[in-house]
DNA sequence: TGAAATGTTGGGGCG
DNA sequence: ACGCCCCAACATTTC
């Protein structure tokens, strides 16, 4: 137990440069010694290949050597639960504060607060920031003060907000001598967590400036898919928000701009909605008798379907961790509508797989979709898994390279028919929602 | 960021 | 030339 120090605990906020917390800390009075923890809680629901739990090692290996060669400082890994952890660290050293940037999931709310008063019991405060979201939880609402729950107007509002803020890109570099120096802190290789490298790799950003109307084609043909890959970054924060905000205006890009402030919507929206996770923000919605065939289901998840677009969206996210957005809307409505499976059990299943994966999001567009969400999609708005193939697909590119085998004879024939579907399914949500 | 059903219009074939 | 039918193309409504 020497000099006191503070403690900067990253979560998901895995980078150096314009994290808000870290900076914060760096310029306390102490000197700061970086930490992160595999959350054995977290961890023990996750496959032992997760290609997410590879990344987020490597990226924490690539910030300890970065701190090593250039500052003679490191960063501190270990596992087990936030709460053992801490419990220790306050043993082995006289801490003067711990500062983390705000992490809104219902789980890690609960989390800090367990931390912060484990922290009160010894007397160590607890300083937080805003760091993943330009505007967060209460920042945007309507002049009454509720929150917004249709996209429009929260986005026309979160643009007023903006002009009328600066929007601070902070420069690490000057701080950085503030770490704790030359001491050795505690490591943890993959198979010490329990893991083994992933066989897919999230792949790292591209930060290519996109003509704008490249972007658009991007975005709305699935074969042409050129897109930045920037989810998982911005999910694990290797990727500031603030500097992609100032790219999406230098670039006058409205639509890429539009997206992160549905990322910011949905963010807000489970903020002041907790019980969206697993309850339908429409109530009436909870009534859908679902028909949740075990079997159907795995034909979904493993692109059996016997619809080309459909089967080409699962197989593109089973064998890479990414789907292109427009087939995420439709096999999402698929899955909702033409088989009548539960909203949550593909929620559960991007979960698993997406690398992009984030709860507010993933839960708010599953929703949306279903019908049940806020702003969403009217029930009886149900894709034909055909027509799509005609509007956004017509070439077959897409499809070609995903389901190779679409064309021959082993391949299923579709595993509902259309028509049939369409009408069950508006049946059954007028039953519910009558 | 839908698709199907239904309604309307107008050109062309044909008796 | 006229009326009739067919049907594609487009518009509107319905789910």
């Amino acid at each position: 137990m020497d000099q006191p120090i503070n403690i900067f605990w990253f979560r998901r906020d895995l980078r150096l440069d314009d994290n808000t917390g870290l900076i914060a800390a760096l310029k306390g009075n102490y000197p700061v010694m970086p930490v992160f923890i595999f959350d054995t809680e977290i961890l023990e629901k996750l496959p032992k290949n997760d290609a997410r739990a590879t990344f987020i090692h490597d990226t924490l290996q690539k910030m300890r050597s970065e701190l090593q060669d250039e500052h003679r400082s490191s960063l501190a890994i270990f596992s087990g639960t936030p709460q053992e952890v801490f419990a220790q660290l306050v043993e082995d050293h006289d801490i003067a504060a711990v500062y983390i940037n705000h992490d809104y999931e219902p789980y890690a709310k609960k989390r800090d607060k367990e931390i912060e008063d484990l922290l009160s019991r010894h007397e160590i405060d607890l300083f937080t920031f805003k760091d993943q979201v330009v505007f967060e939880k209460t920042e945007v609402v309507k002049d009454d003060g509720n929150p917004y729950v249709v996209y429009t107007p929260y986005m026309r509002k979160w643009k007023e907000t903006f002009r009328n803020s600066t929007l601070l890109v902070q420069d690490i570099a000057p701080h950085l001598p503030k770490l704790v120096q030359g001491q050795d802190l505690p490591n943890l290789t993959l198979s010490d967590i329990g893991f083994e490298r992933a066989g897919i790799k999230v792949p790292e950003y591209d930060a290519t400036p996109m003509l704008i109307q490249e972007y658009e084609a991007t975005r709305n043909f699935p074969a042409k898919d050129q897109t930045s890959r920037l989810g998982p970054h911005l999910r694990f924060g290797t990727v500031s928000i603030r500097k992609m905000m100032k790219k999406a205006l230098a670039e006058e890009n409205e639509t890429f701009w539009n997206e992160l402030i549905w990322r910011e919507f949905f963010m807000q929206i489970l903020w002041h909605f907790p019980h969206t996770v697993n309850k339908a923000f429409k109530p009436k919605y909870d009534r859908i008798e679902w028909r949740n065939n075990e079997e159907e289901f795995k034909k979904w998840c493993e692109g059996r379907t016997g619809y080309p677009l459909v089967d080409a969206g699962m197989r593109q996210l089973n064998q890479t961790g990414f789907m292109h957005n427009r087939v995420r809307m439709l096999t999402g409505s698929f899955l909702c509508k033409h088989l009548l499976i539960d909203w949550r059990w593909g929620e559960a299943y991007f979960a698993e797989k997406l690398h992009d994966y984030e709860m507010a999001s993933n839960v708010g567009n599953w929703q949306w979709v279903a019908g049940c969400g806020v702003d969403a999609a009217p029930y009886f708005r149900i894709f034909n898994p055909t027509t799509q193939i005609k509007k956004f697909d017509p070439a077959h590119q897409y499809i070609a390279k995903w389901v190779p085998d679409y064309q021959e004879l082993t391949y299923p024939q579709p595993m509902v028919d259309h028509k049939m579907a369409r009408e069950r399914c508006l049946d059954v949500y007028k039953k519910a929602l009558a």
